[in-house]
DNA sequence: CCTGCCCGGGTTTTT
DNA sequence: CCCGGGCAGG
């Protein structure tokens, strides 16, 4: 095996970037262009080649399926297995050293990770504790708030308090964090940032865990946030030997702290980076990539690149008008029908996409009806299930009695004769104790007095009794066994068909449930102890479900889709509001998001793409309202569009309304919208935007129309610096900036010696 | 004091 | 359309 086996059938870049030497290195990879062939072949010569061993290499990815994929393709080069290589997602890998470094943190080893609907329940409980109410102040708003400090690394006692609202939110971070300790627990925020506070606390586990990485690398760097971003950082000093991969284009996970101008820090924080551009691409027909590009290209601030194939250009792209969202799920389904007959593809060749999971339903009911066999990734998927969740919180509070979220969960499921003034009772005993919810159990459990009432205090003990004897089972290892006595004790099945509304609904959740008893006896067999199964299980995400060679459709949102291939892509809903999404006008660089989202599912498809829109959607059953074809539509290149003259017709319609609100604009045509706004008169809809702007404390409510602030002017500021302004709201009395040194930050126009350079 | 029923409200994307 | 919360009956 020679140095030329790693870089065999590689492009020069790409060879180039599987043997580029020590130091930082930054690959930016357009779609299709192999850069899971460059990540995993760039390991295997890390570990032949460089002599670099296995288990001092860590690999970072953005689901878990990729993070097996990408082990056994790197075993399947070297021909054998590598146990102890770190390849996992950041929240996989982290939970792993945390697992042993917890203590130091002041947590036992055997913490649980809260998901998503764990901490929505654990802030609900808090806000009820501190006796806010979550009508006026709602818990999921609070809990993105911390959530999104979390990712700054803002701790509660830094977070700063400007209005009544973020003063409340203080508050409820504050007891959320001591309610999480107390829980023995991590949300999915906490086991990054505490990974970062224990390295940077600590000098010895510094040094340590930076001796033991000789090498980092990182793939879908785009998407990796402040927190993420520090840990690469840390792990990879000194040597600074770190190999990230990424794409400006395909970053689509803003709302979720992720910044893709770390690509741009990367280039400023190590010193002369190697920087490898992969522009080829393997994967799509010209016309869809010209398709891609045509979409991507009305994004600003982004570094071009020209991607091509020698693949010919293929197929024109269809574009379809559904009259609404049932007829364009029956025109998927038509299609893809025709197509295995015509093409001889199968049912795993395609792929259909939306921008919401509501969207899915629609489009399942019509596979159902066809008797066409799909999967549908993430919606409600299995682990979300009521059911499953309910089970694996008795497995948790056995694992670790005081997991908080997961008591009150199943303390009353099934129905034990706990309510609510029982509940409460016993949780206030266990506050004024200063008890954990353990201690309270092991007391009720060895008949200690307890304040509560006869009545109360015997049903607690019999739960009390209950969870102890299955702590016994599960000690002695028996732990499938220990699940069939959990089901017959609580008589779970029976519940079950207590709360189905129709007998196959009981059938099916009977089915979860025994669904998770056979993953728990695979995990066994492989002695895989509770605390890793249940970690494991925390930490799935929706596309980690998909099996290859299944002979069936797949159907999911255009995030899941990402790192994914199909020969025949559906890209559905194109229409305003949904892709782009309403939600995204109301957000700084929105619009610019939703259209990297449009070429993620662009980029997909290897031969066929389809474009639907329906002309009138339903969001939930009932009536329906007319919508718009989307305004991506219009940016497309007619002469590569396929469909009746009619649908291409409306697609002139199918205005650009961001066009209409870029003000910047050179384009020589003046739409209504922006005359308008020259003449200060707001339309509908844009008036309906900028109420939802909650304008900084302190601002004066006259408008200046006059700013000097246009979207990409030049600007200095005598704190920040030079940067450059990349968007104006409230009239032009706020502006944002995006600072050469900084980053991004809003200034107040009139702010003292903030001024632009040029025009 | 608990359970079942009804009504109203809210719905992007995810590790 | 589905969930969660509030209310009345048991």
């Amino acid at each position: 095996m020679n140095e030329h086996f790693f870089t065999e059938g590689m492009n020069t870049q790409q060879a180039a970037a599987i043997t580029a030497g020590a130091g930082p290195v930054l690959v930016l990879a357009g779609p299709g262009s192999g850069k899971t062939s460059v990540l995993t072949r760039r390991i295997a010569w890390l570990i032949r080649e460089q002599r670099i061993p296995h288990h001092r290499i860590m690999a970072v990815t953005f689901t878990n399926k990729a993070a097996g994929e990408m082990r056994s393709r790197v075993e399947a080069l070297l021909g054998d297995r590598m146990r102890g290589l770190q390849i996992g997602t950041f929240h996989a890998i982290c939970a792993r050293f945390l697992r042993r470094e917890a203590e130091s943190l002041g947590y036992r080893r055997d913490y649980v990770i809260y998901d998503s609907d764990d901490q929505v329940a654990l802030v609900k409980q808090v806000v009820k504790r501190l006796g806010i109410d979550p009508k006026k102040f709602n818990p999921r708003a609070i809990l993105g708030k911390i959530s999104n400090a979390k990712n700054e690394m803002i701790g509660p006692d830094e977070f700063q308090s400007l209005d009544y609202f973020s003063e409340i939110v203080k508050q409820v971070y504050t007891a959320y964090q001591a309610a999480l300790r107390a829980a023995n627990a991590m949300d999915f925020d906490d086991l990054l940032l505490n990974m970062v506070l224990l390295l940077r606390g600590s000098d010895m586990l510094r040094d340590a865990y930076q001796q033991r990485f000789e090498t980092v690398l990182v793939d879908e760097f785009q998407d990796t946030n402040s927190v993420q971003y520090e840990l690469v950082k840390i792990l990879a000093a000194p040597q600074n030997n770190v190999f990230v991969v990424g794409d400006e284009d395909q970053a689509i996970y803003a709302f979720r702290g992720a910044d893709y101008r770390n690509v741009l820090r990367f280039r400023e924080n190590y010193p002369d980076p190697t920087v490898i551009l992969l522009e080829q691409n393997y994967r799509s027909t010209q016309n869809i990539l010209d398709v891609a590009r045509a979409v991507i290209d009305n994004n600003r601030d982004r570094t071009p690149k020209h991607l091509h194939t020698d693949q010919g250009r293929g197929e024109r792209i269809t574009v379809f008008e559904a009259y609404d969202e049932r007829y364009e799920a029956e025109y998927v389904l038509e299609q893809i029908q025709q197509l295995r007959m015509q093409a001889g593809l199968d049912y795993q060749d395609f792929a259909v996409m939306y921008r919401t999971n509501a969207q899915s339903r629609a489009m399942e009911q019509a596979f159902v009806n066809q008797s066409t066999p799909y999967v549908l990734v993430g919606g409600v998927g299995f682990y979300k299930r009521r059911e499953v969740k309910d089970m694996l919180a008795y497995l948790r509070l056995i694992h670790n009695p005081d997991d908080r979220v997961s008591f009150e969960r199943i303390v009353n499921v099934p129905a034990r004769g706990i309510g609510k003034k029982s509940l409460a009772a016993f949780l206030d005993w266990v506050a004024h104790a200063g008890m954990t919810i353990g201690e309270a159990l092991n007391r009720l459990y060895y008949d200690d007095p307890t304040p509560l009432s006869t009545a109360a205090e015997k049903k607690f003990r019999a739960f009390a009794d209950l969870l102890s004897s299955w702590q016994e089972m599960a000690k002695v290892g028996d732990l499938v066994n220990m699940f069939d006595n959990i089901t017959a004790q609580t008589r779970y099945y029976m519940h079950l068909d207590d709360t189905s509304n129709l007998p196959e609904e009981a059938a099916e959740r009977a089915d979860n449930v025994r669904e998770l008893r056979g993953l728990l006896e695979y995990a066994l067999e492989y002695e895989q102890p509770l605390h890793e199964f249940l970690a494991e299980q925390s930490l799935v995400a929706d596309v980690d479900t998909l099996k290859d060679g299944a002979e069936a459709v797949t159907l999911m949102t255009l995030h899941s889709a990402k790192g994914l291939e199909f020969p025949v892509v559906f890209i559905t809903g194109l229409e305003t509001g949904i892709l782009p999404h309403f939600r995204a006008f109301e957000e700084l660089d929105g619009i610019s998001e939703e259209r990297r989202l449009f070429y993620v599912g662009v980029t997909r498809a290897k031969r066929s793409l389809y474009l639907s829109y329906a002309f009138r959607r339903a969001l939930y059953s009932g009536g329906g309202t007319l919508s718009r074809p989307s305004e991506f539509l219009a940016d497309l290149p007619r002469h590569l569009l396929d469909g009746s003259p009619l649908t291409l017709a409306n697609l002139n319609k199918a205005q650009s309304l961001e066009s209409q609100t870029r003000w910047d604009d050179s384009s020589s045509s003046v739409s209504r919208l922006e005359r308008d706004l020259k003449s200060n008169t707001v339309t509908p809809s844009d008036s309906k935007i900028r109420s939802k702007i909650i304008p900084f404390p302190g601002i004066k409510p006259e408008a200046k129309n006059d700013t000097p602030f246009k979207v990409g002017a030049n600007v200095s500021h005598p704190k920040f610096g030079r940067g450059k302004v990349i968007g104006v709201e409230n009239k032009g009395e706020i502006v944002s900036v995006l600072f050469d040194d900084l980053g991004l930050k809003k200034i107040l126009a009139d702010a003292d010696g903030f001024t632009a350079l040029d025009e």
